[in-house]
DNA sequence: AGCTATTAATAAAT
DNA sequence: TATTTATTAATAGCT
């Protein structure tokens, strides 16, 4: 919704990403009001600027209710307890999961591009070569979906033919019918007008007679 | 953007209250991811339905930090940070911790080309989108490396050369003064000669004279 | 869940 | 930073 598509990426020039920064903030505040009242939800909207500004929304002005709701919500009790016997490995198995932590954001960051400078020129060329590879799974997986939705179409596409050609016939059953029954009338008015009934106007239903055989379809092709 | 405007207030009719909060919800936690990821900010996202159920969105899947960091900023009191502190509050932190392992671990696979399948055609092109840019970034740095490879090694070539043209000179002067001394030497052994020396072996400063100004330099050009 | 007509958001330009 | 405008994106109301 703008001028020209955007890609899901880091804005790059400064400028441009403070004023989209800007922009979408108001958005995102203001949706995040709008579901809260439209659909009686409870909302917490946090947001810091690149320069560490704090923005943030929260229904009925009360993020610290929701925090609370969030962090009981988030880690259940009962799995707490079973944990706690871990407790008791604390000097230990704090530092380990940090750690761990740690490398694994390191190790994201390095599959988005990011923070590259550490690393070695084998290093870049072992993520490059991961990372193509990658890039070919999902562009694999993508055309598996992509290509499961054609042939869905497709099938859906050869049922509405099917359907039309169905409703085609039946309908120029219903046209003989009628054409048959009109002739049977005129044949009828005919020996009638002789009679008595010369110069009136034809039967209505003459008027109404589908004059031809038009059958459309339509489908959407939307992927 | 719908069929018509929307009153801001409570949607009465609770079927089009939770269709209309479905839609919305995913609506914002994309926008939310949106915003993070193009202008580089740091959102939590915490949404409860009316029948409480919790939906939410976090830059880096860490909605702990986010919270940490506006408790920080909201109220200027540091929370129970230090390892110690957070001993008491092990039953809490560690499933928080081991939840995040996990959702930072199927992020790598999902990287890596891994566990594609519960992925949406959206979320794979994304991440197919996200990729291609990593990739773009990775071989930028790989050539600034490349590049700055070479022209060290061109620099060290340059400075090799230098060296070796002032050993060569060096070396000329050098001979050049050692054949003169030779020759004041022949000449007063030649005087000698004469006198008592004829038939000795020459001088052995003579035989380990350098033959000729052959001058090699070797540098390696490995990347 | 899927489909459109519409409105809303917003990127780029000013 | 605010406004304007051309476009894209979100989604309300239906099915």
């Amino acid at each position: 919704m703008g001028r020209g598509r955007v890609q899901l990426k880091r804005i790059e020039n400064k400028i441009s990403r403070q004023v989209t920064f800007s922009k979408r903030r108001s958005g995102l505040l203001k949706k995040a009001q709008e579901i809260s009242i439209l659909c009686d939800a409870e909302v917490g909207l946090i947001v810091f600027s690149t320069k560490g500004k704090l923005f943030e929304f929260s229904t009925d002005s009360s993020m610290e209710r929701i925090i609370e709701k969030y962090e009981e919500y988030a880690y259940s009790e009962k799995r707490a307890n079973n944990d706690c016997e871990r407790k008791e490995n604390w000097c230990h198995e704090y530092p380990k999961l940090t750690a761990r932590i740690e490398l694994l954001q390191r190790n994201i960051r390095n599959y988005a591009g990011e923070d590259l400078d550490p690393l070695s020129l084998r290093e870049l060329q072992n993520l490059e070569q991961q990372i193509d590879n990658a890039l070919k799974r999902i562009r694999t997986r993508t055309n598996q979906l992509m290509n499961g939705s054609i042939s869905q179409l497709q099938k859906k596409e050869k049922s509405l033919h099917e359907q039309n050609n169905l409703l085609a016939k039946q309908l120029l059953k219903e046209n003989e019918k009628q054409q048959a029954e009109e002739s049977n009338k005129e044949e009828e008015e005919g020996l009638a007008k002789d009679a008595s009934n010369f110069g009136l106007p034809k039967s209505p239903s003459e008027l109404h007679r589908i004059p031809s055989l038009t059958i459309r379809y339509y489908f959407s092709l939307s992927l």
